[in-house]
DNA sequence: TCTGGGGTCCTAGGACCC
DNA sequence: TCTGGGGTCCTAGGACCC
């Protein structure tokens, strides 16, 4: 017997749970984004593989994706709540699984940690179950730590499962762009090709000293272990806690003016907190994240005196740092965030530099 | 061509203390 | 008058993920 991680994604989430409840959309290119007014500042969220044909995808911008799209296109509002019940119905299927431990990762995504002879047997029971409960597909990567079971999964991508391992991660992964390794994004890959390293196979065989001097003692290590597949591989089913609660809203027209501002952080600082007060956790810092136009983003933090449950003392704080914003410039976005205090401090090092829940 | 909203974690550098 | 070395805390900023 051995242990394996299965890394489990909903195929098109968003998409799929939205033809569930409007059946007649099956099989046109159907784009979830925003208030669905494709004329607005705001993203694809998700877009139905008939609507990827054209070149459609999520991070995209919804005006972009509009130009792109045909005639018969669907734009659709997102639904929190709802892809949040299916995903916990997604969730509780696989938990339901015999032996299995689950970590939620996303919306629409998990790992599940077991211990067989027989990993592929397991990837198809829980597409089985995810599928008589939800009606929704999935697929599923096999692997012997998180690392290559999150990345098998994109070669088993619609409906499919697939497995990497030590065995075959060179095979497979070893000519790809370092682009393709998680949580390496474009500035990443940028910085390690200003090294002359493109590929997973030359960051594997990398100089890992020039790596921790480029990146620092923790991300050197980590990109370097990334290029030969290396993560961790204990599935932890601890339920998540979260650090911090944020609001923040992009204005379709930018704020122009002081009392704007103002009257902007002060709306998402009492959203923020209240966030916070719900879960009854005091907030120790403020954060104020600010976009001018055209899209310059810069962040502010203050640590509050001492952790407080007292919502003026975080708006006090959360206008404070308002204040020192640049007046003189145009307001694209703003964001507060509030920081809460964490039930067990410390133990940095047990965490895996995936930005994101992991 | 125009770039959301919700998160987490890492690093650099300054302040401060001994 | 010139001034170390180490540690910790804090802020600002950056990068990435779903």
């Amino acid at each position: 017997m051995a242990d394996w991680v299965l890394h489990v994604d909903m195929d098109q989430f968003i998409a799929a749970v939205e033809v569930l409840r409007r059946p007649e959309l099956a099989g046109l290119p159907v784009i979830v984004g925003g208030r669905g007014d494709p004329t607005e500042r705001a993203v694809v969220s998700t877009a139905s593989y008939e609507a990827r044909a054209y070149g459609i995808g999520s991070g995209m911008p919804l005006k972009i994706a509009a130009r792109k799209a045909p005639e018969n296109a669907v734009f659709l509002p997102v639904d929190q709540e709802t892809y949040a019940v299916a995903s916990g119905e997604v969730m509780a299927a696989l938990r339901s699984l015999p032996d299995v431990v689950l970590e939620v990762i996303g919306w629409d995504e998990c790992f599940l940690g077991v211990t067989t002879e027989d990993p592929e047997r397991i990837a198809t029971a829980a597409q089985a179950a995810v599928l008589a409960a939800t009606e929704l597909h999935c697929s599923v990567g096999i692997g012997d730590n998180k690392v290559r079971a999150k990345i098998a999964t994109e070669f088993g991508k619609p409906r499919g499962i697939f497995r990497l391992t030590a065995e075959n991660w060179f095979e497979v992964m070893g000519d790809k762009p370092t682009r393709d390794l998680w949580g390496v994004g474009s500035k990443v890959q940028k910085r390690l090709a200003a090294h002359g390293i493109t590929t997973v196979r030359e960051l594997a065989d990398a100089d890992e000293q020039a790596l921790v001097a480029e990146f620092g003692p923790r991300m050197g290590v980590w990109y370097h272990g990334l290029g030969s597949g290396l993560g961790p591989s204990v599935v932890d089913d601890t339920p998540w806690v979260a650090r911090s609660h944020s609001r923040e809203t992009t204005y379709q027209q930018n704020l122009t003016t002081t009392a704007q501002v103002t009257a902007a952080v002060r709306e998402l600082a009492v959203q923020a907190f209240d966030d916070c007060a719900a879960e009854g956790r005091p907030v120790v810092r403020a954060h104020l994240k600010v976009r001018y136009a055209p899209f310059e983003t810069k962040t502010l933090g203050r640590k509050l005196s001492a952790p407080t449950t007292d919502p003026e003392e975080f708006l006090a704080a959360a206008l404070a740092l308002a204040k020192t914003l640049d007046t003189e410039r145009e307001v694209r976005l703003l964001g507060v965030r509030a920081e809460m205090t964490m039930p067990d401090e410390g133990d940095t090092a047990e965490r895996t530099p995936v930005r994101g829940r992991i």
